[in-house]
Formats: C-alpha cells, structure tokens, sequence
DNA sequence: ATGTCTTTGTGAACGCGTGCACAAAGATGG
DNA sequence: CCATCTTTGTGCACGCGTTCACAAAGACAT
C-alpha cells in the first residue's frame, strides 16, 4: 500500500448490479495478474486496458464496492484482490459437486483451476455404476444413488450438471432437494427451479449459433458490397440434415 | 404447413438486436423437440415456456425476423425452424477447427453435437508434436505448424481456443492472420483482435464466481434473518491461499 | 504553503432490452 | 355472412447499463 487510506469498509454488498458482479471476475483476475508482477498501484485506465473494459465503466462498479482508489494515483493491487475477492465470497472455499463425469466432467474434473479461487471439487457423481471407485483427476467418482449424502455429509451448496441433456432436469431436482442453492448447468436443457435456487448455463452450441449469425452476416455484406447479393463466402455448404438431438452430455446442445 | 401462408420472405436480416439474435438459439432447440414429436404448430405462450422466456418477448423477438405466425393459431413449427435456421445461418455448413487439444479439446471434439447443427469438426490443432497423428473423436490430430494451410485449405471461419492462457492470444494472431473472423474462447484471457472479428469467451471461472457471489448473499441475507449479521451457512472457510495462477488449458481461468 | 498535475468518483444523458396491455387479424362455428 | 374467440404483432413506458464529461481529491514539486 503506497499512500494512506481513507478508504471506508464498505458493507453496502446490497445493490450491486449484476452486470458488475460479472466483471468483478475478470477485474480479479487482471489484479492477480499484476500481483503476481509485484506492481503495488494501477490506474483505472491501465486495469481496464488489461480487463478489456471501458475505464469509466470500471470505475463505476468499483465505485459500488466503495472507495477504494486513491486520486492522481490508482488503486492498490493487494487491496483490491482482497476487495474483490471478499465480495465474490472467494474468502471462503466453497465445494462443489460434478454430476456426469463424461468427456465434459472429466475435463472439469482435471482442471486445476477450481482450486485455485475457493472452489474445491468435493465429489464426482455419475450414474453409471461401471464408474463407481474410478478415479479421475484423482477424485474417486462416486454412485448417483448415494448423491444426497455426498450433498450433505459435504456441505455442498454448488453443483455442475454435466449430464446428457435427458438426466438433468431430474438430476437438478435432486441436487436442489438436497440443499443445493446454486447450479452450473452444461446440459442443453431449461431447468427449471425453485425460488432462491440460482442456475448459470454454459452452451458451446449456443455461442457457435451466435458465432455463425454474425459470420453469415459479414459474409453476405461483403457480398453485397463486392457484387451481386448471394452470399459467397465459407461456403461448403450441404445443409447439414442431422439426425434427432443426441442428447449428449457434453458442452453442446442442439 | 397447417394454414395459409401470408408470410413475407423478410429479408431484412439487418438490425436484429443482440438479444434477440443470443435467444434464437433457444428457440429453435425448443422448436426441434417440438419438431421430432411431430406437433404442427405452437403458440408463443407455449413455446415461451418450453424456452423459459417470456411469451411477449419471444413473440418481439420473432417479429424481427417477420410475421411468420397466424393470429388465432399460433406459429408453425417447421417453417419457423427453417426460418430461425436460415436467420442463424445454419442451413450451411461450417468448418470449425478446434486448437489445443487437451481435456478441454477432447471433450469438444468428442462432442457429437457438432455436427448435429451445420457445425462440422474441420481439423484438431495442437502445438504438442507427441499428440501429432494421434487420433481424437476418430480425428487425427495436426500439429500446429500446419494451422495456416489447414485453416485456408479447408475455408475455416470459425476456429475455437482450447490452449493454456499464455498461448492463447499467439494461437488467436495466427488464427486470424490466416482469415478466420469468428471465435470462440476458452481460455481464460482477454483476447484482443482488430476490427470485423467477432470473440465470443465460455468462462467456468467466471461462471462460478458469481454463483459464489449470490451464493454467499443468501448465506448472509438468511444469517441476518435469522439472528446477527455474520454470514454462517456453507462454510467450510479456510481461505483457500493458492498459488499462482496454473495458466490452464482448460475451460476454468481464474 | 501553494500550485500544478494526475486520476478518481459520479451526475446526467442516452440507448437498449423488457414487459404490459391492447388493437388488429384471422380462425372457427352457426 | 356474421359473431365470437384465440393469438399475434406492437406501441409505449419503464428500468438497467453504458458512456461522457467534469468537479473534487489527493500526490508531488517547488
């Protein structure tokens, strides 16, 4: 910490909007970025150059946090990752199931990040009874059946659905019976959940769709701009007739 | 095809908003369900719900692609597919390459519903001379040498990141530099790339985070309902002090 | 101490997205 | 052909998020 600290202790966490706590992650990991370099200040231009955010829009969500900055200088580093890092609750470490440990799960499972931020994987649920006592990431995966006393005997209030598509409604309600309150959900699927009960999706099929809309669009005005109207461009197109949705557990719905 | 057909081809793609264009995807998933149970038509107060969107937003939302719905009916659900496909620009088909072929990757590659939506699995890149030739998914694996003759040889647009962090943005230069201009990210960095090039970015880190964040306020509004005001439930807190930031190749940053 | 220079924190304007509520359109039955 | 009933398409208002632009705060030099 370079200069003193006015710096209030801020318990307002009410009345953050939702798009700032989004970012709050991304501010987070630039900071650890930086301390990790040892760089004690950084201006709000600088950290929101490394954020990839607008600097007025950084401050703004800092500025719902409280004032942490320090004018004509910047914020300290340090301070900030411990602010932030409290705000986001990465004080504390919190264990999280994965249910369905298929390509998906297992490349969940191995991925050493979790640790790294207050997240532990505390078990690994798959209904195949084939997988029962296989260790992957070193983590033996454990029966579906015995899924709420893992919930519980753990504490588990996060759970990661990366079943097909057709076990996740189902295996959601059980997750929320057992206390879960907040849920990762990799299946192509609406789950649909109490009140109080938090679902975030992630669907690789989705972000490609989005992809391909922009994609087609840039192609058919390039099009347009060079010549005639018809698109031209990527093309190998066959139209693609698939088969019925595969519900598959991975990343990708349909 | 039920009814008469007033329908406008509507070829004023232009000007779709964002949000809209991000639900279409939902849409037509909710579509192809209905489509393989062989139901005729739908109404937006139903295909609102199969969606988990409000009907008045979703009918909003079709109204930009045109008046593809009958007053009194409801929407017909194979031309509605058509047209929600067209409109994404799934009706070709799209050479995807997918680079850094480690758990991430393989759980990509291995991922069947690529193909299932005008996505096809062009190539798996990778910068490991021992994965070289190695088959996944029944794909052999190129090394990344070759990454500008495969992208150009097979006219790939869409190219997806599956690398460490630190090779991320080296992997996306190249990328582009041979012509891809959509992609999608699963490293944890901030991509930075000129104009014309769309990123999108899939995040499990960030994902968890802020379940974290609503997580740690329901501990905290419930404490304070209850009895003081210190957050009590799920803990299991022991501050988790991990070490520098692994630079994963995975879908989790930090 | 005083002035200058940098950088924060925020008031205000704007634009996008959402949801209500209803008129218009069309189907259906008599 | 008319009345009724269902469901779409959308005008409108509201709220959230973004961005600009600037005053206030503080560091630093003299």
């Amino acid at each position: 910490m370079a200069t003193g600290r006015t710096h209030r202790p801020a318990t307002r966490s009410r009345g953050i909007p939702e798009a700032t706590v989004a970012r709050l992650p991304l501010y987070l990991r630039a900071l650890t970025a930086l301390s990790e370099r040892s760089v004690p200040t950084v201006s709000s231009e600088e950290l929101a150059a490394a954020a990839g955010v607008n600097s007025a829009k950084l401050r703004k969500d800092f500025s719902y946090l409280g004032s942490y900055g320090t004018r004509g200088v910047g914020y300290d580093v340090e301070y900030l990752v411990y602010q932030i890092s409290r705000e986001l609750g990465l004080t504390q470490d919190w264990p999280v199931v994965i249910v369905g440990i298929g390509n998906l799960g297992a490349a969940l499972a191995n991925y050493g990040g979790f640790a790294s931020r207050g997240f532990r994987v505390a078990a690994l649920i798959d209904a195949d009874p084939a997988m029962a006592g296989k260790p992957v990431a070193g983590i033996p995966v454990q029966h579906s059946d015995d899924l709420e006393k893992i919930i519980q005997g753990n504490g588990v209030s996060i759970g990661v659905i990366a079943t097909p598509a057709g076990a996740a409604q189902a295996v959601c309600d059980r997750l929320v019976a057992a206390g879960v309150t907040s849920i990762l959900n990799f299946a192509p699927t609406v789950l649909s959940v109490p009140d109080g009960v938090d679902v975030r999706k992630v669907d690789l099929s989705i972000e490609l769709q989005i992809l391909a809309f922009h994609e087609q669009r840039k192609a058919g005005e390039e099009a347009a701009a060079s010549d005639g109207g018809v698109p031209a461009a990527a093309t190998r197109g066959e139209s693609a007739d698939q088969g019925p949705d595969g519900d598959m557990p991975a990343v990708m719905p349909a």
